[in-house]
DNA sequence: TAAGCGACTTAGCAGAAAACAC
DNA sequence: GTGTTTTCTGCTAAGTCGCTTA
């Protein structure tokens, strides 16, 4: 890599040069990293052109149909310069146009993708945006007389402002959170902000308020709900089907486009994940004058509800949202977007996993460096070596900072403290062992015991030396330095492309090892599904065990047991059946030997298939597919495995997920290469 | 150059809907 | 047809990362 470069915009770099702004934390680091790295100065000029070279390379394939056609031509000479991509694709495009305007006309249907219709350029996202705005939360209906409210232990009357965020608590009575004291201050906080003055005066304390009349009401709601007559649940279906046609589409581009979330989201309580400070807070009602519409000058602008206005309407065709609003909690913006079936997001997608493709490429060089940065002189070097060690080996996330108290006390890579590592010489008959304990983003925990090269386990006992539990590991490093490098050593590189990266080549490989075309469809499935749980595991995608889960196992073992019983007994029947027929030696006899072997074959078969069950259910106790399937496995790696082993798709994707990744079922072929 | 903001992706959970068993 | 189990979908919190501002 280029250290130079990377060494000019460093701060840190500009203290080993002499710069006159240096203050006392940075000039401790520089004595100790010097120390402790007896540092030399000097880099390499050979590098830094041999890295120049590599760039270049890597620069091969920006753009859309650019990025398309340089990836194929990149391919072939690895040195083909910018300057010939882009000849080559204004020779492509003129042709095109000329194809298009007088020939193939006729054949628009046959574009396998809309969204390769039509391109912009500098940021642009659409020129045409139309849509009918949100669906706003219905509004709060007052409790009927009947369902009190105790403070103390005597009946009390709320104000309608106060009764609504009573019963946002009263719905939640049941869940572990209401205990929680911080959740029980916040919420308390933010009651007496809804109270009057009288009413204030009088709740003083929330342990002596009684809820349990507003929460068994809304119990019997929901029981009422659930009972509904076929016709009633059926009208309500209807009524959201209305909705859905008339709020959750709009036409971008000539195209009619699915809204993912059109709906505002309602008042309630803030659930945080994990030990969240805010959790517990009133999440206000949003109205029309908190929205912000976007969509296109020259469509019908979205009424605003009969008596409100909007926020603002405005026209940016540089950023993908429909509707914005800013919500009280953390004070952050919150969208209305399209679904993930659209042109926009599928684009995205596709994009996401070429760049992952191009750092397959590289990657090689990229650990080749990193390894080389280990016993670099300079500490920040080989923090961000180190880091980017983890990045790549345990696809941890970037960490970035984030402002205590405002939220969980995560972390990802960059953010690592001391406290979250253990360093073992030896453990469990493994040398040079890390064992890593930390909570990770929505406080799921990280764990995890690894082996690593003598020459990290030395590095990470100089960055831990001299420091409290809480320091930070890396303390010269963060995600904008990492990435600022990341984007030297490829264009558009930053540290979550690793994470696509490594589960997706790890879902090929697994798949290429666990499955082979002479399995039946059932044994394939349960490959796929453990080829997509290495990946998960490597992401740390978890979930709580389903609460019904120990009772699901036990029926299925139960239904296995009856199973082999009926096994038992047909095999039984079929060595009567093979005896009858030694003796009789007739027709009939004979096919009554037939049928028997048939039906043992097909109790076989489903017995293996409850088994392959019960295998794949036990392992999936903990781990979460969906989200890698989702988000960090190529789709054309799905695809073209059906199609190479004869597996319907429907069998690996759902509809929605189907519809998600339209463009790679159409895309991939049975030979297509991650 | 740090801090903050804005836009977007990634994440687990809960309830609805569909599938299954009886 | 009804109750139970499993799968799907919607919801929204919590990340990443680029850009702007002070």
């Amino acid at each position: 890599m280029d250290q130079t470069i990377v060494a000019i915009r460093s701060r840190h770099v500009l203290l080993h040069f002499g710069s006159e702004h240096r203050d006392s934390s940075d000039k401790k680091h520089r004595d100790k990293d010097k120390e402790r790295l007896k540092l030399k100065d000097g880099s390499s000029d050979k590098q830094k052109d041999k890295h120049k070279e590599k760039k270049k390379e890597e620069r091969v394939g920006r753009g859309l149909c650019y990025f398309y056609i340089a990836t194929v031509l990149s391919e072939l000479n690895p040195l083909i310069t910018n300057a010939l991509v882009l000849a080559l694709c204004t020779a492509v495009l003129v042709a095109c146009v000329g194809m298009l305007v007088y020939i193939l006309p006729s054949l628009c249907f046959f574009i396998p993708f809309r969204w390769e219709e039509e391109r912009y350029t500098d940021g642009v996202k659409w020129k045409f945006l139309e849509h009918k705005g949100p669906v706003f939360a219905p509004p709060y209906e007052p409790l009927p007389s009947n369902v009190k409210f105790y403070y103390d232990g005597k009946h009390m009357k709320l104000s309608p402002g106060a009764e609504e965020v009573a019963t946002f608590f009263a719905k939640m009575l049941d869940h572990e959170y209401t205990t929680k004291d911080v959740f029980r201050k916040n919420f308390f906080k933010d009651w007496r902000k809804e109270m009057t003055s009288e009413e204030k005066s009088k709740l003083a304390d929330l342990n002596k308020c009684d809820f349990s009349e507003m929460s068994e009401y809304f119990k019997a709601q929901s029981e009422a709900r659930k009972a509904m007559t076929k016709e009633e649940k059926l009208k309500i279906k209807e009524e959201n089907e209305r909705i859905l046609q008339e709020y959750g589409f709009c036409v971008m581009d000539n195209h009619k486009e699915r809204i993912a979330n059109f709906r505002i989201e309602p008042p309630g309580l803030f659930r945080g994940r994990g030990d969240h400070p805010k959790m517990g807070m009133l999440k206000r009602r949003i109205r029309p004058e908190d929205i912000i519409i976007n969509c296109s000058k020259d469509s019908k602008h979205p009424k605003p509800p009969p008596g409100t206005k909007w926020k603002e309407v405005r026209h940016d065709n540089k950023v993908t949202w429909l509707v914005s609003w800013t919500e009280n909690i953390q004070g952050s913006i919150k969208y209305i977007m399209l679904n993930p079936s659209s042109r926009i997001k599928g684009e995205k997608d596709w994009q996401k996993y070429e760049m992952a493709r191009r750092l397959k490429k590289c990657v090689d060089r990229i650990r080749a460096q990193y390894r080389e940065d280990w016993k670099s002189k300079e500490m920040r070097i080989r923090q961000r070596a180190v880091a980017l060690y983890f990045i790549d080996k345990l696809a941890l996330r970037a960490g970035n900072e984030k402002e205590e108290g405002e939220t969980a006390d995560t972390v990802g890579c960059c953010s690592l403290r001391v406290e979250h590592l253990t360093l073992h010489q030896e453990m469990d008959g493994q040398e040079y062992v890390v064992e890593f304990d930390f909570l990770g983003k929505d406080s799921i925990r990280y764990y995890n015991k690894v082996p690593v090269e003598k020459r990290v386990f030395k590095n990470l006992q100089l960055f831990m030396e001299d420091k409290e539990p809480e320091d930070d590991l890396f303390d010269r490093l963060n995600t904008s330095i990492l990435n600022k490098h990341l984007q030297e050593l490829m264009d558009g590189l930053t540290a979550k492309v690793f994470r696509t990266y490594n589960a997706s080549i790890t879902l090929q490989q697994q798949l290429n090892e666990l499955t082979t075309s002479e399995d039946n469809v059932p044994a394939k499935i349960l490959s796929y599904n453990r080829a997509n749980r290495a990946v998960a595991i490597l992401c740390n995608h978890q979930r709580a065990p389903p609460k019904t889960f120990e009772k699901s196992m036990q029926n299925l073992q139960t239904k296995i047991d009856a199973k082999k019983e009926q096994l038992a007994d047909a095999k039984r029947e079929l060595k009567s059946a093979k005896a009858d027929a030694k003796v009789r030696r007739d027709e009939k006899s004979k096919k009554a030997v037939e049928s028997k072997k048939k039906a043992v074959q097909r109790i076989e078969e489903q017995l293996m298939k409850l088994e392959v069950q019960a295998t794949d259910r036990e392992e999936n106790k903990q781990i979460a597919l969906g989200t890698s399937k989702l988000n960090y496995l190529d789709p054309r790696i799905s695809v073209a495995w059906c199609k190479k082993l004869g597996v319907p798709i429907e069998k690996i994707y759902n509809k929605t997920q189907r519809e998600k990744f339209a463009w790679a079922i159409d895309m991939a072929e049975k030979d297509y290469e991650f």
